[in-house]
DNA sequence: TCCTTAAAGCGACGAATGTTGCGTTAAGAT
DNA sequence: ATCTTAACGCAACATTCGTCGCTTTAAGGA
């Protein structure tokens, strides 16, 4: 029985105005040049909290753990406009995609670094993993789409299973592996699978 | 000026013997029962001394770290006999190859999973997950050799580009990307692959 | 058997990491 | 302008983590 009076008091961000607003980008800021200058194993709390102004207690109480601070930035910086090159033709394509992730992975300090190392602590870490891998391929997959368009590839090419086998390489020798790789091997992977695609090897 | 008494004190290890060589058995069984029990998240040095009845400060002097607990582990367990399975042809002994792989991966808690993690803090630990690799490919390329032999590869098929392409893909989809994989898929891998080297795609 | 001395045990300490209760500030509604 | 209250600041506390000085044990040599 609600009265009619009884306003919804509603759940979710109950007041997402002004100062928590401001609270939050300073935070961001501050985890984001924290990492950017120190690296993942430096990014604490405490130091957040130092760089930031905000106090220690506020960041315990809102994010918790610093994976929580990585997977909240990610979130804030997600890039929507991002979208693979356009060099007219498949190889050169995935030769450029895989010049872009060997860069990624190579920056130090790496932030891509930081995401696996935190994917692997904790489940949200690893949910947003997740979510950028997957917006990631998704936005690639016009890639192969335009190369079927221009007739490079069959039509039933599957856009996810050629990207897997062109840029996993990369980073299973970087990350797993751990070992150099020339900007001349990422491009061989790319133009292997751009050879093996057109022959067939990942059609449905 | 070296006196003709005075004997080498000897560096290295000076007293391997009896005692210290129990404590290290207690504590590293210890070390894999809590990792095969809780996981890697709860492996502790704490935890790994009151299972072991090894003292706290023990473990901090002779190992420092948990991941050092993890390198021994693994240097203490490695295995020197193990060999790709001989079934015959390229293509299934690349599918027993990755089906291992996928196994060992998915178990749960994963060891395998613990490795990588401790390899994204300290150096120690990529480096003990470097040899793992490299010992795991050097032992595999016989896979390579072998399908060479019987004709079913050109002569100058690179073995470790063609295993590369062959696992990092389950690496990638299980560890990275964090989403399910099935026998079909990881075999589908395989065949592919297997495909691609015959057409000469690894080739020197 | 006895001696020497690494290595292990032990407790105490300091620092880093989280937690809690309470007072204060300001966002948003009236 | 005023009120309510979510969110922040603050200090004190609890816990975990890693270190240090000292004592005790036992391995390995004389």
């Amino acid at each position: 029985m609600t009265s009619p009076v009884d306003a919804t008091p509603l759940p979710g961000p109950a007041r997402p105005g002004g100062r928590s607003a401001r609270v939050r980008a300073d935070v961001l800021r501050a985890v984001g040049e924290e990492l950017a200058e120190r690296g993942y194993d430096a990014l604490t709390i405490d130091a957040v909290a130092a760089r930031s102004g905000v106090h220690r207690t506020t960041l315990y109480r809102r994010w918790k753990t610093v994976d929580a601070l990585l997977v909240d930035l990610l979130e804030a910086n997600r890039d929507d406009t991002w979208a693979p090159a356009d060099t007219g033709a498949l190889t050169t394509d995935l030769i450029a995609l895989n010049r872009e992730v060997r860069t990624a992975a190579l920056e130090e300090p790496s932030v891509m670094s930081a995401v696996i190392a935190a994917s692997f602590r904790s489940p949200a870490a690893a949910a947003a993993q997740t979510r950028l891998l997957d917006d990631r391929y998704e936005r690639c997959a016009v890639v192969v789409t335009r190369a079927i368009a221009r007739g490079e590839l069959p039509a039933d090419t599957d856009p996810h299973r050629l990207l897997m086998a062109a840029t996993s390489p990369l980073y299973h020798q970087l990350f797993l592996r751990r070992q150099p790789m020339t900007e001349a091997e990422a491009d061989r992977w790319a133009t292997t699978t751009a050879a093996a695609a057109e022959a067939g090897a990942f059609q449905a």
